[in-house]
DNA sequence: CTTGACCTTCCAGAGAGTGGAAGCCTTATC
DNA sequence: GATAAGGCTTCCACTCTCTGGAAGGTCAAG
């Protein structure tokens, strides 16, 4: 008799939330069996997969980019070059928005610095968003 | 006779597209009056306050934090303080942000670079997202 | 009067879950 | 055998900030 796996049990060794577990069976993305009692029922390979895409998720992969690397991991036949693609895309991804988080960041230091942050109305910050030509007390 | 906007000018003048627009006056950020004909009528104020949530939403502020900002922008005897504390605690937010993305982007840059990318299965960025002990191809 | 460019409302979907309610199933205890 | 706790099920709603589209009213020009 095979040991069968609960969401409970698979989310504490998987790390992934049963919650997040029957979302991506929704998704098709790890689809569990079922048992005679209609609890999902996981096999060892569902485990290895969720852990997998816990892992991609943490990377910042989407779900859809999950699903294909997901594929990829399953083939045994296939180009890394087709794995790196994927990653390559993401990383560049990750440098815009860390670029444009950059940006903001400097912008707003610069003014978070330059207000006083007292009891006075006055405020650099308020200024810069401001409409240009409508002063304000 | 004031020359009235619709929402279409408004949306040039302020740079928020007209869905946009019409999305914030459903979630009671900028509303507008209305026209004889039903159309939305802008007045100068609307405007302004379009391009104030523009520039706060382009500075990464959100929607509840924009209300706010435009809460005090208002208001004349506001003490600096308060818009202060806003943009910290959300420069403070932007900037683990900026940590998370920063980490993301040490790992899977030094996955890219391991990885070959060319016709054969062997690829790092999959080891590393594998689970451990489960040997691939 | 028709055409085209506006404007209106409402509905649905994006991404990736999360929370909660109502109701089975199982296990342990009495 | 009864009962209570805890785990499991489904389904619906909500998050956040829009964006796209359909169906239809209004307005200005030719």
């Amino acid at each position: 008799m095979v040991e069968v796996l609960n969401i409970g049990k698979v989310a504490e060794r998987s790390g992934v939330p049963a919650k997040t577990i029957r979302y991506y069976e929704d998704i098709d993305l790890v689809v569990p069996i079922r048992a005679a009692n209609g609890y999902r029922a996981f096999r060892e390979s569902d485990v290895q997969k969720l852990i997998f895409v816990g892992r991609a998720r943490s990377l910042g992969f989407s779900i859809e980019d999950c699903r294909a690397l997901l594929a990829l991991w399953e083939d045994d036949a296939r180009p890394s070059a087709e794995v790196k693609a994927i990653a390559s895309e993401h990383l560049s991804q990750i440098d815009a928005r860390i670029r444009d988080l950059h940006a903001m960041r400097e912008t707003l230091g610069a003014l978070v610095e330059a207000c006083a942050g007292d009891e006075r109305p006055d405020c650099p910050i308020l200024k810069a968003m401001a409409p240009d030509g409508v002063p304000e007390a």
